[in-house]
DNA sequence: ACGTAAGGATCGTTGAACAATTCGACAAGG
DNA sequence: CCTTGTCGAATTGTTCAACGATCCTTACGT
C-alpha cells in the first residue's frame, strides 16, 4: 500500500503561487512523466489530498486538469488512474504528429522559430557529448516544439506541448535511452539544413521517414511491456473520449 | 460459445457516461453555442447553480470542463467568463483548419469517410432548397468534420470538434446567415467530387481557397462587431494558455 | 484631478457530511 | 465445481456552510 504517496510530501514547499489545483496538477505532472507514478495506478484522493495538504475537493479540481491533458483518466465512481497508453494511441500520436509537424516544415521558416531550432539542435549536440542522453531526450523534444513554430499558430503549439506529454507516458518503456536518442540527434541537424537551404519538399520527406523509425523503436519496445505488465483488467486501453 | 456478449463491447462507451458535472457543462455548452450567453458575459457561480440546483462546486467543475474547451475563460478570483474571439483568435482557428483539413483532403478517401462526406452533402443541398440556412450551417459543419476523418485520427476529429465548437461562438455575428452558408454548398459538392475523382492536389488548393474565403467573410463581419461591443476592458482578446 | 482607503461582492479553498457506487468475500443454491 | 445473491468495507460523487483572499467600486482626502 501507500505507494510512494508519502514522498509527495517533500513537495509541499512547492505550493503557495497563484491557483492551489494548478499547482498540484504542476507537481503532479511532473510525477507522471517522471515515472514516479507508474501507468495504470490509481491515484487516491485521501492519500494525495492528506499528502500534499490540500482538500479533496481541491484535488479533484487538479484531477480534472490532468484529464484534460489526456495524463489521468477518470472512470466513474472508481477514481483516476494514470494513463496507458495502447500501441493504437503511439500510432495515433505519430498520425498527429506527421500532420502537425509535416505542415510546420513545408513554411519558409521565420528567423525567430529557426533560431529555436538551432538552439535545440545544438543543446542535443552538446548533452550527446557529454553522454546525458535523458538531457538528449529533452532537447529532442524542443526541437520538435520548436518546428511546430513554423506554423506560427498558438493552438498548434499548444496541441503539440499535449501531444508531446502523452507521449513521455510511453518514453519511459525504453529501457536504454541513448538507444533511442542517440539516431535523432544528427537527423535534427540535418533537418534544420533542409529548412535552411530552403528545400521544403525534401524535408517533409526526411520527416516523415524520421517519425516513421521513431514510431517503430517506441512501438516495438512498447508491445511487449504491456503485454507483460497486466495489473489492469482492461486488455483494450483506457477510452478518454469525451461526448458530444 | 459467448452468445454474442462480445458485440455488448460496443456499448461500453454508454456506460461511462452522466456525472452531474458533465451534464451541467453539457446545458452550459449548448445555451453558449447557441447565443444565450452572449461573447464577453460573466456566469455567477452563485446564481447558475442556483438556478440549476447543483453545488457551487459541482458548478466549478463544469466550469473547469468548458474552459478546457475553451468556451469559457478564467480570470482568477474574477470567475469565468463566455470566451471572446479575437479576430487573430479567428485567423488561428482558419490556420489550424488548414493545416487538419488540407491533410484530410490529400489522403485516399476510405469507404467510410467517403459515405460520411456524402450524406453532409446531400443535407445541406436539401436543406438549402427549403431555404432553412440554420440546418445548412449544421450540415456544413458536418461535412468538415466528416473530411477529417480521412484523417483516420480519432485525435484530429476531436480537435477539430473542439475547434467548430470554438467557431460557433463567432457564427453568430453573422446577421445574415443565407449570405454565409450558402456559398459553400456547391463548394462542398464540388470537393466530394474532386476527393471521389482521386485528384489530392486540386482538392487541396480548393479547399485552401474554401477556407481563404470563408475566414475573410467571418472578419470582415467580426471587426467591426468587436469594436463597437467594447463592454470588457481587455482589448486583446483573453488569452486562455496554460502555464509550462 | 489624483491617489488612497474603506466596503461590498465574488471567488478560492476548506472540512465535514451523506448518498451512491464499486468491489471483494462469503454464503446459498444448482 | 461453478454460478448467483447478499452483505459490508472502502472509495468516490455531491452538497453545504464557512472563512479568508482578491478584485472592483465608491467615497474620501489632499
Amino acid at each position: 500500500m501507500d505507494n510512494g504517496v508519502a514522498d509527495l510530501e517533500r513537495d509541499r514547499s512547492r505550493l503557495g503561487r497563484s491557483s492551489t489545483a494548478e499547482r498540484v496538477a504542476d507537481i503532479l505532472r511532473d510525477r507522471i512523466s517522471e515515472g514516479f507514478f507508474e501507468p495504470g495506478q490509481r491515484l487516491s484522493e485521501e492519500s494525495i489530498s492528506e499528502a500534499l495538504g490540500v482538500s479533496r475537493n481541491t484535488l479533484r479540481e487538479a484531477f480534472r486538469l490532468l484529464s484534460h491533458e489526456r495524463l489521468l483518466y477518470h472512470r466513474l465512481n472508481r477514481g483516476v488512474f494514470v494513463r496507458i497508453l495502447s500501441a493504437e494511441d503511439v500510432a495515433d500520436l505519430y498520425r498527429v504528429r506527421r500532420v502537425i509537424e509535416g505542415a510546420a516544415v513545408r513554411r519558409t521558416p521565420t528567423p525567430k522559430a529557426l533560431r529555436l531550432i538551432k538552439e535545440a539542435v545544438a543543446d542535443a549536440e552538446r548533452a550527446a557529448a557529454s553522454d546525458d542522453w535523458r538531457a538528449v531526450g529533452t532537447a529532442n523534444i524542443r526541437f520538435h516544439q520548436a518546428l511546430v513554430t513554423l506554423n506560427q499558430s498558438p493552438r498548434l503549439d499548444e496541441a503539440m506541448g499535449q501531444l508531446l506529454a502523452e507521449l513521455r507516458l510511453v518514453f519511459h518503456v525504453m529501457k536504454n535511452p541513448r538507444a533511442f536518442h542517440e539516431p535523432f540527434v544528427e537527423r535534427n541537424r540535418r533537418l534544420l539544413e533542409l529548412l535552411e537551404a530552403g528545400r521544403p519538399d525534401e524535408a517533409a520527406a526526411f520527416l516523415d521517414a524520421y517519425l516513421d523509425h521513431a514510431e517503430r523503436l517506441l512501438v516495438d519496445a512498447y508491445e511487449p511491456a504491456y503485454e507483460l505488465n497486466s495489473s489492469t483488467p482492461t486488455p483494450t486501453g483506457p477510452v478518454h473520449g469525451r461526448n458530444r
